[in-house]
DNA sequence: TATGAATGAGACTTCATTCAT
DNA sequence: TATGAATGAAGTCTCATTCAT
């Protein structure tokens, strides 16, 4: 019988390294990094320990993949036409697009917000992280200069604060956040 | 010299008991729970192994009990008298007191964070964390209700949220964070 | 194109199987049996690892392989006519062979010398090697006898034992060994 | 009860280190470094794999520690009154307590020939062996310069490799080798 | 014939916890 | 009360070998 062709192989690399980073990315946020074992994920994907390290290298590989893969996603969600000027509708779109995000992707959130109590994981992402983060808020600064704010950065850091602290609570208590109510509520208060 | 009294072991005991809750409390919030072995405590701490076991029956035992003794301590920062009412002069001494909390007690604060990120950790002081919760929404609600907002309950979660967020913010970026700014400016938005 | 004849195949099997010799002796005599994986011996000869299994049953098949591979080609340095007389200048032959041997094929003996320190490595080649040493002996034994030495069992013994430490010197420290001076100097001994 | 003196855990350690190393030993010089694993060696030292790094930090601080014990015990054998010329009974001393090693020591003798064949593991003890080596190279080049040689150098490199050829031997026959003729044969030659 | 995904045993190492003293 | 040696389970990772295609 003849091998799989290249193209064959491909595939089925992506379908499993696609199935492993979901599976991980689900324990890591809801167990932590560290009491999640490559052995959990394994069991959990439904495949042997080794397998797992034939597409990553090491644990770190794989939590490090997963985060850069979710900010590479985030690209776009902030200035959407790239003309580093924010208009009051790229803000409520921007909102918006935040509440969508912890509702559709709450594991990844949860990893995210994980990341900064966890040093030696943080590490990992920093550099990549701390561009994004500088990224949104020379926008969001210039969003309240435009407006005409007498301290433009200690309101971008306070809606930063905001935003972050609603993830959280969102995250703490999923079932009973008022979401919907909430999002209005910081629409008019920002837009 | 006389034998000690009962009353001078019970006092060494405590005092001891506290240097190792300190001690453990530090490295839990710097190097995280996985991160730090019962060993490190011990040696920091400057006394053995063994004689941890002494004070605390486990791991999970000791972090439990330095939640909890931090819960224990938070009471009393809202409705300093008791009436179940709060005025505006008290929810501005609240909002300073949590301040002054997280800049003194970051340590405490971080694992306070981390809590909520780690299921099996959550799961130790969840009881004690929900009735607490509980008992701060409620006052924030009577709050709004007395100030007459038309959705007091939707403004509650709101002011939690963005204490929360601070908190968050200000841990993952002590040295930057404009404390005293963010503490005024939330004072003129709410009190 | 005319399909490749049984010959033809047969003869693309042994390169192949050479090459793939070759490598594996390279990688083994310069990393190291344990540090050297199926995988990297695959990578470099350019097959993939499944294909390798077809060529030889097991690691130890290959190593045990190659070993006898180098153990046969040793057949011949001495005693070239094959009339189980050592004459003086067969003996300067060999010894010159021996230098020559451990020059360009630095990789094999390197194997060879581990080969005596690992109790399962030598347990796969040891009759081989036993019959050879034995072969080489009986001829040294007779040389020595021809010289009217008076005891040319210990003088044998000690002839191997020189050039096996000058190979082991050699080996430990190619860069700076005196070859040349050392071959002139064990010929004017013996010889 | 009381605990332990401090002298009483220094005796337990002592011994229990001294166990694990000379178990160690014997595995390494035996089996190889690469196939002896810690669990092989506990075992065989009747203690379990975690004490042992109790003891030693790891696999390799663990042959460290033996290789660097013998060199130690290894100084005093050439050029005993540390007058930097070395007569010829010092000589024949040397010779003699050489072959008393080899038969003594074997495992130790074993594992040093081992060490020149795997580069991972010579490379962790590498600078203490070249120190120790050429120490003994520049007495040797003296002796023969007393002597009036007209190659000093290459001499002294003839018979360090003439010692390391007969402990070859040796340990590759050590029930047949005749250790007696070969010790008096070499005196003849040298002394 | 040829590929490389997949397995599973086993390697090194860490650490919470126990226990003899 | 106090010590730290000792254990054993579990964690990360490697790799010879198999097998579907």
């Amino acid at each position: 019988m003849s091998p799989r062709t290249e193209r064959q192989f491909e595939e089925i690399r992506e379908a499993r390294k696609k199935a492993i980073m979901d599976t991980a990315l689900e324990l890591f946020a809801t167990e932590g990094f560290d009491k999640t074992s490559i052995s959990k994920i394994a069991v959990k994907a439904g495949i042997s320990k080794g397998l797992l390290y034939n597409y990553f290298s090491s644990k770190e590989d794989l939590i490090k993949t997963i985060i850069f893969n979710g900010l590479d996603s985030l690209t776009g969600y902030i200035d959407p036409n790239h003309d580093g000027v924010l208009t009051r509708d790229e803000l409520q779109y921007f909102i918006e697009e935040f509440f969508n995000a912890i509702e559709k992707n709450e594991h990844y959130w949860r990893l995210y917000f994980t990341l900064f109590f966890q040093r030696h994981v943080l590490k990992l992402v920093e550099k990549r992280l701390i561009v994004m983060i500088h990224t949104y808020m020379k926008m969001l600064v210039r969003y309240f200069e435009a407006k005409g704010s007498d301290d433009p950065e200690t309101d971008a850091i306070m809606l930063g604060a905001v935003l972050d602290g609603i993830g959280f609570h969102f995250m703490a208590n999923t079932a009973t956040f008022p979401v919907e109510k909430i999002k209005q509520k910081l629409i008019k208060m920002y837009c």
